[in-house]
DNA sequence: GAGGTATGCCTCATTCATGGACCATTTTAG
DNA sequence: CTAAAATGGTCCATGAATGAGGCATACCTC
């Protein structure tokens, strides 16, 4: 005992779960599904998927977007049929920055 | 052994967690931030830290948001000032579903 | 080249989230 | 209106995520 270990997340960040939550509960009601079916689909407890709708910050990012996913929410503005096409945009992204970031040395292994 | 316990996400998830890590990563080396710099600010480890960054499902939506948030990552195409708006809008519908839903009944309380 | 830093990844102890049961309240259906 | 369902919330055992440390590699600076 004796451990606050409460953790301290930002206004933002906070704000941004909460909205999260909301989407979700939105996003189901307006499809007419129960918390309890979310759950089961999603093969999670219907606390779960309850606390996740009230943006608790300790849910995790899995459960949290299969729930998304089930209610038919579009994350990050991306349908799933360009969520790939992102995730391919990104990683070509990161293959780029790592080596020049911001040096230009354009340092090739010529040295044969 | 004899514990499969391995939650089954749908590919969708999967890909939008994917697809978090990865703009969380552009995001923080575009900045020239180290892991470990986000993970002090964070108040996490540098092992969550990249972890989050892998898009592993398991992590924290806390966790996850509040790295987001420190990389200067726009969470769900709103900046932080237009969160709270989007907070109140989708706090308003939800005000405006749960009693109509589809029922237009249009119970208004004026049995006074 | 050498030296320093950042990253990636592993293990393990501790802490915390999760599932499940239960109950109160609200909402829907009849 | 009453009955049934759905939601919101609590408590607890247990499994899982986290933090810490260490180590190997990749990378940048010089």
């Amino acid at each position: 005992m004796a451990k606050p270990a409460h953790r301290s997340y930002s206004r933002y960040a906070r704000q941004a779960a909460e909205l999260l939550g909301l989407m979700i509960r939105n996003a189901r009601i307006e499809r007419g599904i129960t918390v309890a079916d979310v759950a089961e689909r999603a093969g999670l407890s219907r606390g779960l998927v309850h606390r996740i709708e009230k943006g608790e910050m300790g849910s995790s990012v899995g459960a949290a977007f299969e729930v998304a996913v089930i209610v038919g929410l579009r994350l990050f503005e991306a349908e799933p049929t360009t969520l790939t096409r992102h995730l391919s945009m990104e990683r070509d992204k990161l293959s780029l920055l790592p080596q020049s970031a911001r040096t230009g040395t354009t340092k090739v292994k010529d040295d044969f």
